[in-house]
DNA sequence: CGGAGTGGATAGTTCTGCTATCCGCTAAGG
DNA sequence: CCTTAGCGGATAGCAGAACTATCCACTCCG
């Protein structure tokens, strides 16, 4: 297949395929000739992926390239094939974290961490990420998620363990890693969106508590 | 307050502050001279709030403003008010929807709603997102996630459940959409931050099973 | 009274994620 | 064999986002 054949089973434009091309995030198609190459569906399902963690999953162009080198290193060592990519799909900017206030509240997520017998490496963005939210929800005075943080790391674990759970009817290591990976960046976009109409749903409940009668749903989005 | 001391107690430029000032997110000062303005703590603390929303909740300035205008509108409707607010943090990109296949897995949002009971309304950006995910994955032929679309929908109901029982303590509805709104952003990234330290922990565990004594935390985060 | 600081306006900068154009070449239909 | 659509590779251009810098007349404080 070449590169027309390529855009549009994939539905990228050809300039996008180019450009995904210089920035390393598709390898090059086999040459058959000076200027003609072969793609194969590897190519195309690639292409996919990319498209699936930066149009879903919110991925910078530099993240995906990042996410797929990870997963594409050889797997003698997938916690840190792993840590990379959770590195790769860490935002880029942050807030100050220079404050002794950050600093405590770091620690009692280190805390938290230590509390539930976690393996952590203790560099892992994520605990900064973590750090971050509660920092600002404390700056706030919005103490109502912090009394519920120990609710809301169980059930990340739940989640985190049916995810793992799912992973082990794949034999490649590769494949296992990659589905760890999709779920931590597509399943997260599938989570918050998920949960953004249970919000609605709860917050319709909780509305419409104690009237006699049931009423139609909200009027706008 | 004027601007100096409102960026040293904030900690953003003063330079940013009047491109936010421009940009219609903060509300000006009350003028006291021709070139002068004070400030007061809720200014302040809208400051906070816009930063927190832009580096720890990752939404666009444009978004960040319409969130804030959604909370400051009069709150007849509050139905209204979160669905504005979820518009708003909406991601701008998103993938092609116009396959049929997109379209298919989008009905089986519906009924997964539907299943469920939800009130929700069905312009809801959620749910188009949902399915964006889905889509995605599907495409991929990763089947895991799909399976187990219940149990996250599940956990995603306990804990909207929790966000909103969490508001009852607030006397004002304006307060409590507020709370919602901070507990979608702020709780996304604080949980999505979770759910990666609990893929490291579940991901090291599954790892290391089986092996006759434990073994040093992972080399690289 | 003088210099640091202020509010408001306008212009410039950097980064990201594409698009557009050009060029010599290949490959496939007539 | 000849045309012509399409290809690959390279370079340049573009639009939006989020600041950042400069300027200016003015005001406040010591």
């Amino acid at each position: 297949m070449r590169i027309g054949e390529l855009s549009r089973q994939s539905g990228v434009p050809i300039p996008t395929i180019k450009y995904y091309l210089r920035e390393r995030l598709l390898a090059p198609g086999a040459a058959t000739a000076a200027n003609q190459a072969d793609y194969g569906d590897e190519h195309l399902r690639r292409l996919k992926l990319i498209r699936a963690l930066i149009d879903v999953g919110g991925v910078s162009v530099a993240g995906a390239r990042e996410v797929i080198d990870a997963l594409s290193r050889d797997a003698d060592d997938p916690m840190s094939q792993l840590g990379q990519a959770q590195i790769a799909i860490s935002p880029r900017h942050h807030p100050d974290r220079s404050t002794q206030e950050w600093a405590e509240t770091r620690d009692r997520v280190l805390q938290l961490i230590n509390d539930r017998g976690w393996a952590i490496h203790p560099e892992s963005p994520a605990v900064d990420q973590v750090a971050d939210a509660l920092a600002a929800l404390t700056s706030l005075h919005v103490t109502e998620l912090l009394d519920n943080l120990d609710r809301y790391a169980d059930a990340a674990a739940t989640l985190a363990a049916l995810d793992i759970e799912a992973t082990l009817n794949r034999p490649a290591a590769t494949d296992r890693l990659e589905l760890v990976v999709l779920g931590t960046v597509l399943g997260e976009a599938l989570f918050a969106a998920l949960r953004m109409l249970a919000h609605q749903h709860e917050s319709y409940q909780q509305l419409t508590r104690g009237k006699t009668r049931s009423q139609p749903p909200p009027g706008r989005p």
